[in-house]
RNA sequence: GGGCAGUUAGCUCAGCGGCUAGAGCGCUUGGUUUACAUCCAAGAAGUCACAGGUUCAAAUCCUGUACUGCCCACCA
């Protein structure tokens, strides 16, 4: 045992001691044998590519880390694994940015093994850096989505899908980017407002007259196919049922009645294009309209728009505008500003095209998708209201194929001659169909099958951790589906309800019939200091691992935990520097309470005499611990950490180590009052550490190694029990006894400031207006505390309140 | 256009029917108390965005308005 703590606390040495010995001890190794209910984590599996966390990654990560960390220390077997999303579109576009790469002048295998490369650096420098955060997750449960278990467990997710009719393959308009090439689904686009023209295009009816259109994509004039008006529009109602000439072009198209149609919305006469919005998808779709594709794969006008066709969107527009003009059938330009919908990856405008993909059924069963949001439990609940809005708005169906290299393939091949589908047996898996040949002949007898060359959507792997974490459909000695799923609780920020959450409760549903989890906990974001989105972009980038070198990753813990669940939280670099102090705090309180526990062996029977002092500390620390493990158990760690916070600061330090030092230095105290103190330090600096230690892992084990390890014979504070409430500790009687104290050594205190006194300087005598039986309960505390010549019972003159009137007499 | 958050002290936030509206930072004054000056004590500072309403009682509930952020829809 150590006579005394070493005057300082050095963080940055001691921080690396402790993550190496958890690592070295195993100390969140996850043992399916070990007592204790399991509890299981599904966390987010960030892209690990960019190299881009910031300090929000390193908030909402860490926020989802005190809740591990509070049940591990409730007695709970964690099961906390890490994943890394390393397929698909993200990651190609870091690669190819990163080397310059045209993707069509490079081979396939070559892309790949960039990808892979960079995953594994990106994998390694992220792994670090959860380790200094003090981020406690079983490095042994590691999954990346592009590793083997991942690629079969999407695989066989296809498959499956595939076997109950959940997935089909559809010709189909699909949104798709002209600047990846490749298709996309609903949730990749963002919202981009921009300037444009509403242009007034003049079209020719039967009858010789004409009428204009308004429009802000020209380009799109080749590809339309109907123009539409509201049956009640008297201006042209004459012309429904009749044809009318499309300028330019000069091809006829019908004119339809449609009473959706907006009479006020620029001319009333709209024209629908293959395919310009979802609104053109929808009436081709039901009024079986020709088609006429006028933008290819590349974003280029195709030869329906014959002299313009090979242009650009941007310079057909421009061209179609020019010879509108010089045709005078550009009737007038009108500035405005609509929004459109861009792909989030790359900020490219997105088109629609025709081609085939692979789509899973989702809009047909919204019904299903509301009734599991309801199941599951939401912290907090007003984020469901996002999850809710999303489903009510879906429109299209989930098209998980990509036009990429790399990502999980489909396993899928396709007879040369009777077109049918062949999928691999399940023992096969994962396969690769363009590099494998398929060990499978087709019914037809043909031997000549293609490969699916499409890749899947990343978000196809990632919407399976709960059952990639549980080896779902591996043998039955390999797996965990009995004892960890559905799992407990899944972790996320808000922003990817639409998809990740969404589309695991769709895998979830499909496959196994229940819900991938029974909790939700959504957090927030991290902004900078003026409230602003962290991003590349905006170029205000906050570095969590300069934060953690100058002030330490418990200090930067401690701010994260500032934010209520769900909230967005700004960076504030002084909460991190209250953070850094209350470690600091901890270090010099423990420092004193230790040196006086030298001597002392703890034993869990209370004292028969306790203290009135040490009986009050004790109902604050019982009082503050009922509300810790109020607000944990709602994933309120935020509030948790204030109540330990308030107690530690307000109570502990600044009250009761002040009030129980003429009992420690004191030579003329009873063995009974001394081993009340002692008893009480242990008891409620133990209790602090524990409670500070799923938030400021870092410090709280370096206490309890120095000291309370050696009583308590446990490896790490953090295998160690939380306590929990103790009745037998909890007195409000003690507590409204001895606030009437309080209230006096408060107004002595106010006494000497006015008169600029020194806390110390000794006065003659404090007159409490007492029983004298009852004061000289009291009598060694008060002349200890505030320095009295003598404390004697009499008539007060300064009314407290509350009953209580003193007199002091210099 | 619809929705969800938010608007409380100079700053960052807590409180969400009922004691005199709180905390931290900052500010003012004082203090070398043998754990800590990365500290301690005392203090100043708020028409709780605005306007109505419900109630014995509203920062807290309801209605509306304004502003900020986000989501969705529209986008011919």
């Amino acid at each position: 045992m150590i006579e005394e703590l070493p005057k300082n606390y050095d963080s940055q040495a001691r921080e690396k001691y402790w993550q190496d010995f958890w690592d070295e001890k195993n100390i969140f190794k996850f043992d399916q044998d070990k007592d204790g209910e399991i509890f299981s984590i599904d966390t987010p599996p960030p892209y690990v590519s960019a190299a881009h966390l910031h300090v929000g990654h390193a908030m909402s990560y860490t926020q989802a880390e005190f809740v591990v960390r509070y049940k591990r220390m409730m007695g709970y077997n964690v099961f906390y694994p890490m994943g890394f999303d390393d397929n698909g579109l993200p990651t190609e576009r870091f690669v190819e940015k990163k080397y310059k790469i045209d993707k069509s002048k490079i081979s396939k295998k070559e892309f790949i093994e960039l990808c892979l490369k960079e995953t594994k650096e990106g994998g390694e420098t992220y792994k670090k850096f959860w380790k200094r955060l003090g981020i406690s997750v079983d490095w042994s449960l590691l999954y990346s989505t592009i590793d083997e278990r991942c690629q079969r467990t999407a695989q066989r997710s296809f498959i499956d899908l595939y076997n109950k009719g959940l997935i089909e393959r559809k010709e189909e308009p699909v949104i798709w980017c002209p600047e990846c090439q490749t298709a996309l689904s609903q949730s990749d686009l963002e919202d981009l407002e921009q300037k444009t023209y509403l242009n007034y295009i003049n079209f020719q009816f039967e009858d010789g007259k004409t009428a204009p259109i308004a429009t802000t994509r020209p380009e799109l004039l080749p590809a339309c196919v109907a123009l539409y008006a509201n049956p009640k529009d008297e201006r042209y109602e004459k012309y429904i049922g009749k044809k009318a000439i499309v300028p330019i072009f000069n091809y006829e198209v019908p004119v339809i009645a449609d009473e959706k149609v907006d009479m006020d919305f620029g001319t009333g006469l709209m024209m629908v294009c293959t395919f310009g919005d979802t609104e053109d998808i929808e009436r081709w779709k039901s009024d079986k309209l020709m088609t006429r594709i006028a933008i290819d794969k590349t974003g280029c006008l195709t030869s329906v728009a014959g002299e313009f066709s090979g242009l650009s969107i941007k310079k057909g527009r421009e061209a179609i505008l020019q010879t509108l003009k010089e045709k005078l059938l550009l009737i007038k330009q009108e500035d405005i500003e609509n929004v459109c919908n861009v792909h989030e990856r790359c900020g490219t405008i997105s088109e629609f095209i025709i081609t085939p993909q692979w789509f899973i059924k989702v809009v047909d069963h919204k019904k299903d998708w509301i009734k599991r949001g309801n199941e599951l439990k939401w912290f907090p609940k007003f984020m469901k209201v996002k999850y809710d809005a999303w489903v009510e708005g879906l429109k299209w169906d989930w098209c998980i194929s990509r036009q990429r290299y790399y990502g999980v393939p489909f396993p899928v091949w396709y007879c040369d001659k009777c077109k049918k589908v062949i999928l691999p047996e399940d023992k096969d898996l994962p396969v690769d169909p363009t590099t494998d040949s398929c060990l499978k002949v087709c019914d037809c007898g043909t031997k000549d099958l293609k490969p699916e060359i499409d890749v899947m959507d990343t978000w196809m792997t990632s919407s399976l951790t709960p059952l990639i974490n549980a080896s779902w459909k591996y043998p039955k000695e390999k797996s965990l589906m009995d004892k960890i799923y559905p799992m407990n609780l899944r972790v996320q920020a808000f922003e990817i309800i639409r998809t990740w959450l969404f589309y695991t409760i769709v895998k979830s549903h499909y496959h196994t019939d229940t819900l991938p989890w029974n909790d939700v906990m959504i957090s927030g974001w991290g902004l900078d200091e003026k409230g602003r989105k962290i991003s590349k972009s905006l170029g205000n980038f906050i570095d969590p691992e300069t934060i953690i070198e100058q002030y330490s990753a418990d200090a930067l813990r401690f701010w994260s935990a500032e934010s209520t669940l769900g909230q967005n939280l700004r960076y504030n670099e002084e909460e991190v520097k209250v953070g850094k102090r209350t470690i600091t705090k901890l270090w010099n309180a423990s420092k004193l309470v230790i040196s006086h526990l030298q001597d002392y062996q703890h034993n869990l029977a209370i004292p028969r005499e306790l203290e009135i002092e040490d009986k009050w500390i004790l109902s604050e620390l019982e009082k503050s611990l009922t509300l810790y493990h109020k607000h944990f158990s709602h994933y309120e760690y935020a509030k948790a950490k204030d109540a330990i916070n308030t107690f530690f600061w307000d109570r502990f330090c600044d009250y009761y180590l002040e009030l129980v030092k003429y009992r420690l230095y004191g030579d003329d105290i009873s063995a009974e009052s001394k081993l009340s103190a002692q008893w009480t330090l242990y008891t409620a600096l133990l209790a602090i550490l524990k409670m500070f230690a799923p938030i400021m892992p870092f410090i709280s084990e370096e206490i309890y190694q120095l000291y309370f390890k050696g009583q308590e014979k446990l490896e790490s504070i953090h295998i160690s029990q939380l306590p929990t409430a103790d009745e037998r500790l909890r007195s409000d009687k003690a507590i409204e006894e001895f606030e009437d104290i309080l209230r006096i050594v408060q107004e002595v205190r106010k006494y000497k400031a006015n008169k600029n006194y020194s806390i110390k300087k000794e006065l003659k005598e404090l007159v409490v207006e007492m029983p004298a039986e009852k004061l000289r309960e009291y009598e060694k505390l008060l002349k200890a505390v505030l320095s009295f010549g003598k404390i004697t019972a009499g008539k007060g003159n300064l009314d407290l309140g509350e009953d209580i009137k003193i007199s002091i007499i210099e």
